[in-house]
RNA sequence: GCCGGGAUGGCGGAAUUGGCAGACGCAAGGGACUUAAAAUCCUUUGAAGGGUAACUUCGUGCGGGUUCGAGUCCCGCUCCCGGCACCA
């Protein structure tokens, strides 16, 4: 008998498919068409067992489509500008387009080998002058819908390697090829006003029903909607500033302002007193950004402008202030600061002793009080246990022994300090915090309500205890005190306090009304901000799609005109390092629409513009007329599944919903989502093992087993991690392909584990594969002479009970594997399901009587739905049992209903929550709840468990179980 | 800090709608074949109790709850992974 020879067979069939055009599409059919795409990959230059995953999973999903007689669209093409590729090109001298296509080659093989199947002719590559053509003609659509413009923009410029970064590029805050941190520059850059979208993009995402609720998620929180309010602060000099608060109820307790360093107004403001220790921190702050704004608990640090604002709900003066804990690019700059109920806010302010006002009441009631030693007499403390105060006894410092109180509600507080009034010994003060902001004087009580009583009271603490001198405002005081800590600052919605007209709004109602009465007043208005921003497309780079668009001296900017279209990139040896702004001669132009001598654009655009429309280009790769034909997209779009790593949930798949609704405006397309069902699938990791002291090792160098480094001993430090070059932990296909073969590489990749979860590549797992690849083709060729003609089915009338068995398992099976793969895509249990038919199968065959027809069916049926794992030996089995034809030909099998039902039903009974026996009882006992039952009841061992006992409750769930509770 | 997701045998995982926990595979043990090994085949395998016959108890990160019944639902935690992160 022949054994398994993998290398023969998929020698055999690799290039079976292709030829025979099962994998090419018709985009002009309207019929049963369904659309499959995996993101398009970068093409770099190898592949690891990792990368299959998403491409067997999408090749695994055609082939069934295909075998339903369904009109399967799965291109593919290559992501192909971008940096790797010109940082390649300069290390070995040459041109991008060189490593880029050498690299797609490559790619193209191994596909091949893993037997996964693309329609070539549709393959695209961003990088070729036909795509990017189309590129640039969407950027001119955008420009002219006004949805592409260009404003000055901070950009990292690398001062050693004379040039700008993308902000991949910088890696840690400093340059990835030179170390350098990068400097800050002005630029003109080209942006795409995607914020015009945001409001839309979040709206929609709640038709992507389909798409996992992370993706979801993610895409919400990167757009950021947030309601409040736009408030005009007007500055001394007569500046209007205005701010974005969420929170316009907490508006009389913005006791000062903070500008972003950056922010425009910051040079009007300053005081010639301040203007150097302004210019000193805008220094800093500019360059510190990137490394320091990645630690989030640093200190604040600020600088005051020595100019001041009014507040316009309260009059009261507030100075205004740049710190970099606010952003530019968020909201307006600027912000009012409410440090009692902001915590950013509380830190600078006790930093900077700026006055804390609270402004909102707390919803808890909480209140506390500190007690000092000889402040009240020694029978203060029984006072507070008649009034059931709470309050513990502790040393305070060197003072002595303090009361420690805590309260909750108004009625506590009130009568405390009702008792405090009356016990206070002269020359001290009490103070109530939290739900109430009370200091109590021997002459009266006074209340933190404004900055005014913030400074008296401080001012009366100071003359009691000189001390509390050293503080600059009640709250900085209170901050002493460790115990207070928690009930100084809080930011929930609350009851308006010391509001003026507002004092008193409950906090469900505060933020609305508040916004309203702006309005009427003209000092502000309710806004929404969003979080996303405008897409920065320009890059200072030579390996992109030039943007274009000409400048010109009398007319401006002028798109190229669309007939001009592709701008191509220069040809010259000289590439890399450099721009096209460095390339002599590529500037040089005239103007289409005067004529005149002009300038072109030198930027090229961002790579995630060319991937945000390429599923478009899939429907109609080669015209030349047009970027895509209306009339067909419409019908193929949107796709159907999407499949690729959730590293582009955020960008990728937001740009593309942004392009897909702006082509939809312009009357480009007639969908508004491009995907209507993603998948996200997970990473394939491998043992990496690292020594302190020669870094990373290939497993190879490491003995099974040991855990110490085979070189110098010591402990190795063994993990986990995505397969990568540099963890030297990547498994190559070849070694995979070669020792197994590819059938057995696409089969473990799919029975690894739960497609969207991580999973570990084991060497030994990818054992068992293959040894159940050797017992299906061991059975069947040895099954051959055993085996009915083809076509037929088994007669069940005449089968005995092993083999109705049989016929069952075959139809659950294929409805199993069929959900599974279709509907779930949970292909590690349709795997499962399959070896369970094979184990149920396998002793059939050697256990006496055969039933030939029933062998056939099983048999095909077992090839068939094996088929999209490993189509190699698959194809070369089907072929084995005396099939002319090829399995894609084939219908993807059904399944009889009449198989799935029992003749006989095992069914569970429990007594007292615990299971006690199993009852096997006809079908249709099993659902009849009363006969089901009668049926557990008249059960021996049941009977054994009731005796004596008395039956207070039955339940039969019909078909699932009995549950009956005694006593 | 905020927002997601997760935790089940020695390991990867299964249990789809609240209904027999541990499917399937790996690893490990025992046996067959073999001069031997590999491969292959048979077999045992959640833990515990004199316990590889049919019994009992325990068992899905921890603590409570709902229910006849909870891996699954609710409340409160712990830890791990991912995303965002001074976003006003």
């Amino acid at each position: 008998m022949d054994a398994y020879d993998f290398s023969a067979i998929e020698a055999r069939w690799r290039d079976f498919w292709s030829e025979r055009g099962f994998f090419q599409t018709d985009t002009s059919a309207r019929e049963g068409t369904y659309y499959y795409l995996n993101m398009f990959p970068y093409p770099s230059g190898y592949l690891h067992v990792g990368h299959g995953r998403n491409y067997i999973i999408g090749d695994l999903i055609t082939r069934v489509k295909i075998m339903r007689g369904l009109q399967v669209l799965n291109p593919m093409g290559w992501d192909a500008f971008g940096l790797p590729a010109e940082n390649a090109a300069i290390e070995n001298n040459t041109h991008p387009w060189t490593f880029t296509q050498k690299n797609i080659d490559n790619a193209k093989e191994q596909f091949r080998i893993w037997g996964v199947q693309f329609d070539w002719n549709r393959e695209l590559a961003t990088c070729l002058p036909d795509y990017y053509k189309w590129t640039q003609w969407l950027f001119v659509q955008l420009y002219k819908a006004g949805l592409a413009y260009k404003k000055k923009a901070t950009v990292n410029y690398c001062p050693t390697c004379d040039t700008v970064l993308a902000n991949e590029q910088v890696v840690g805050g400093v340059c990835e090829r030179c170390d350098t941190p990068p400097e800050p520059r002005d630029l003109e850059q080209w942006f795409f006003k995607i914020t015009n979208y945001a409001q839309r993009l979040l709206d929609d995402l709640s038709t992507l029903e389909k798409w996992p609720d992370n993706v979801v998620k993610m895409q919400e929180n990167w757009i950021g909607r947030s309601e409040g309010a736009e408030v005009t602060f007007v500055a001394e000099t007569g500046d209007p500033i205005t701010v974005f608060t969420t929170r316009p109820d907490t508006l009389w307790g913005a006791t000062f302002m903070v500008l972003a360093p950056e922010h425009p107004l910051v040079d009007k403001l300053a005081t010639d007193a301040q203007r150097e220790a302004i210019a000193t921190y805008r220094d800093q702050a500019a360059r510190a950004s990137e490394i320091d704004r990645l630690s989030t608990d640093r200190e604040k640090t600020g600088v005051f402008t020595g100019g001041y604002a009014q507040n316009p709900v309260n009059g009261e003066k507030v100075p205004v202030w740049i710190a970099d804990y606010v952003l530019m690019t968020y909201g307006t700059g600027a912000i009012m600061a409410v440090p009692a109920h902001d915590e950013r806010d509380f830190a600078f302010a006790i930093k900077f002793g700026l006055p804390i006002i609270p402004v909102i009441d707390r919803t808890d009631g909480l209140a506390k009080s500190v007690v000092f030693p000889g402040s009240v007499d020694a029978d203060f403390a029984h006072r507070l246990d008649a009034l059931h105060i709470d309050y513990e006894r502790q040393p305070l410092g060197d003072l002595g022994e303090g009361l420690f109180v805590t309260m909750h509600g108004e009625a506590q507080i009130d009568k405390y300090v009702e008792v405090m009034r009356e016990n206070l010994a002269p020359g001290n003060w009490n103070e109530i915090v939290g739900a109430r902001w009370l200091f109590v004087f021997n002459d009266t009580v006074l209340e933190l309500d404004g900055t005014a009583s913030d400074r008296e009271i401080l001012a009366r603490c100071k003359a009691i205890y000189p001390p509390v001198g050293k503080n600059r405002t009640v709250m900085e005081m209170l901050n002493g005190l460790s115990f207070y800590r928690n009930v100084l600052f809080h930011a929930e919605y609350g009851t308006m306090i010391h509001s003026g007209e507002f004092t008193g709004t409950p906090g469900d109602r505060a933020k609305a009304d508040v916004s309203q009465w702006l309005e009427t007043k003209n000092i502000g208005r309710a806004t929404i901000n969003f979080r996303l921003h405008d897409w920065l497309i320009s890059r200072q780079r030579y390996w992109g799609a030039p943007i274009p668009m000409i400048h010109c001296e009398k007319c401006g900017q002028v798109p190229v005109p669309e007939d001009q279209l592709p701008v191509l990139l220069p040809e010259t040896e000289f590439i890399g390092k450099m721009g096209l702004a460095d390339i002599p001669g590529y500037a040089d132009t005239t103007c289409p629409e005067c004529g005149g001598p002009a300038k072109r654009d030198t930027d090229t655009m961002d790579t995630f513009v060319d991937s945000s429309w390429y599923y478009l280009r899939y429907i109609n790769p080669q015209d030349a007329t047009r970027a895509f034909a209306r009339s067909d997209v419409d019908h193929w779009l949107p796709v159907d599944q999407y499949v690729g790593g959730v590293e582009h949930a955020i960008l990728h798949l937001l740009y593309a919903r942004f392009i897909t609704k702006a082509l939809y405006d312009m009357g480009h397309v007639g969908f508004t989502e491009p995907f209507a069902r993603l998948f996200t699938q997970g990473m394939v990791c491998h043992t990496a093992y690292k020594c302190p002291d020669h870094g990373w090792l290939y497993p190879k160098e490491v003995s099974s087993g040991a855990t110490t480094c085979p070189k110098c001993g010591k402990d190795l430090d063994i993990s986990s991690f995505k397969m990568s070059k540099s963890k030297r932990n990547v498994v190559d296909p070849k070694d995979i392909v070669d020792h197994y073969g590819a059938d057995t590489e696409r089969l473990y990749t799919m029975f690894m584990g739960p497609p969207d979860r991580d999973i570990d590549w084991t060497d030994e797992g990818i054992r068992g594969a293959f040894r159940f690849l050797n017992r299906v083709w061991t059975l069947i060729i040895s099954s051959l002479d055993q085996l009915g003609a083809v076509g037929t089915k088994a007669n069940t009338a005449e089968l005995d009970e092993s083999a109705l068995s049989l016929w069952r398992r075959v139809h659950r099976t294929i409805k199993k594997v069929s959900e599974d793969i279709e509907e779930r895509f949970s292909f590690n249990t349709a795997v499962a399901a399959i070896m369970e038919l094979f184990n149920e199968l396998s002793p059939y065959t050697s256990g006496g009587t055969v039933d030939a027809a029933l062998l056939r069916e099983a048999i095909d049926a077992l090839v068939l739905i094996l088929s999209p794992f490993t189509p190699f030996v698959c194809e070369e089995l089907w072929q084995r049992t005396g099939h002319t034809d090829s399995i894609l030909e084939q219908p993807w099998p059904s399944y009889e209903d009449a198989a799935l039902e029992q003749d006989t039903v095992e069914i569970p009974v429990q007594v007292n929550g615990k299971l006690r026996a199993r009852i096997t009882v006809p079908a249709a006992v099993a659902v009849d709840a009363a006969a089901l039952k009668d049926a557990a009841l008249a059960n021996e061992r049941i009977q054994a468990e009731l005796a004596g006992k008395n039956l207070i409750k039955a339940i039969a769930i019909p078909g699932k179980m009995v549950s009956l509770v005694v006593k």
